[in-house]
DNA sequence: TCGCGGGTAAACCGATCGGTGTCATCCCCG
DNA sequence: CGGGGATGACACCGATCGGTTTACCCGCGA
């Protein structure tokens, strides 16, 4: 029910960027990228400034299916503390996916080290509201210290999701009692 | 009291690759690991087969150091507890020093994709010493299920350290609270 | 019919990549 | 003193980097 049969220039090399920049790393070449997006050299530099802003511009673009991969529904009417475990049984769950590679936005952060790149900066607004949603979630379940739940859950969640992207841990039966036993503890009901 | 004024070239060149390879990433070009090493590449090839076994060794050469700046002697007479606590109290003091990027071996698993690179394979191994640590640990203070606990551990560690190096968490008052959580839950006394 | 915008292919730019070949030099050991 | 192995300096290799340029092609609207 897609009307585009093809997609647009930009589109293609928006998803080459997000397909290969994941498999291979944002080192990847602009001419691997032009290739798989069958796009040339020359229109990809008229439809972005750089390299660099095609990664930002394809993160960004990934932030919207990131978002409905992982977090529940809005109209959900489940308390917050099964809105929070759903975010990792979601990740355990892309986790067992022979193509999961970890998390795009930490894996960019960690090798571009330059904070000012801006791939880093989308990557970073990215995580930041996942901090809000576990934050506010946390909130609202009544936890003792929001802020500190929700710092917690989010390095829990970049914990199993680099070790697992490395293919040293499955994450089975981890990530679910770890979180159990957070939310208990700053006393989520 | 070191006895050697001057480094082998050897000894530089591991360091020089410890070094860059930790703040600038794997992707450090061997002309500027030269420059830094004071040796010349001729030499390089001459003491490493290639780039990729340099890194390797300059990994495993910084696993003493690795060991050292978070475990505590074996000699401690302190409860498992207190052992386990003392990696992240550590590891925490280690994320106020401004040089901190997070754990170098797993930012090294992240950028070389490649779980056979040599230097993966080298971090692999450390990180499952830095695991069995946390396990023989878990199994003395007579955790429910030290294998869980240990696995638990390192996603914190790896987690935090990861969020602290990318600079979007300084870990104050986040890492002691959520091992101490972690510890009672799983009845390590 | 014309021109124009958007597209491609491919050559090209200087710089850098990992890695070698050549040769002079230096230092240690006999 | 004489010789040899280690080291340094440096040019060089083909490949690739990010990015630019040139030339051509094709469909659409005036």
């Amino acid at each position: 029910m897609i009307p585009d049969a093809k997609p647009t220039s930009r589109e293609r090399l928006l998803e080459a960027a997000a397909t290969l920049t994941y498999r291979d790393g944002v080192g990847i070449g602009v001419e691997a990228l032009c290739k798989a997006a069958g796009v040339s050299k020359r229109s990809l530099y008229q439809l972005f400034e750089s390299k660099d802003e095609l990664l930002a511009a394809s993160l960004k673009d990934g932030a919207a299916a990131f978002v409905a991969g992982l977090l529940p529904p809005a109209d959900d009417d489940r308390g917050p503390r099964d809105r929070i475990m759903h975010v990792f049984a979601q990740l355990e769950a892309q986790a067992r996916n022979p193509g999961f590679h970890g998390c795009r936005y930490l894996a960019a952060q960690i090798e571009l080290k330059d904070q000012r790149h801006p791939a880093s900066r989308v990557a970073r607004r990215i995580k930041r509201n996942l901090l809000s949603f576990f934050r506010r979630e946390a909130e609202q379940g009544g936890a003792a210290d929001p802020d500190l739940l929700a710092r917690q859950l989010l390095v829990v969640f970049d914990g199993a999701s680099a070790r697992a992207g490395i293919g040293v841990d499955d994450l089975k039966g981890l990530v679910v009692p770890t979180v159990t036993t957070l939310l208990d503890a700053a006393g989520v009901r």
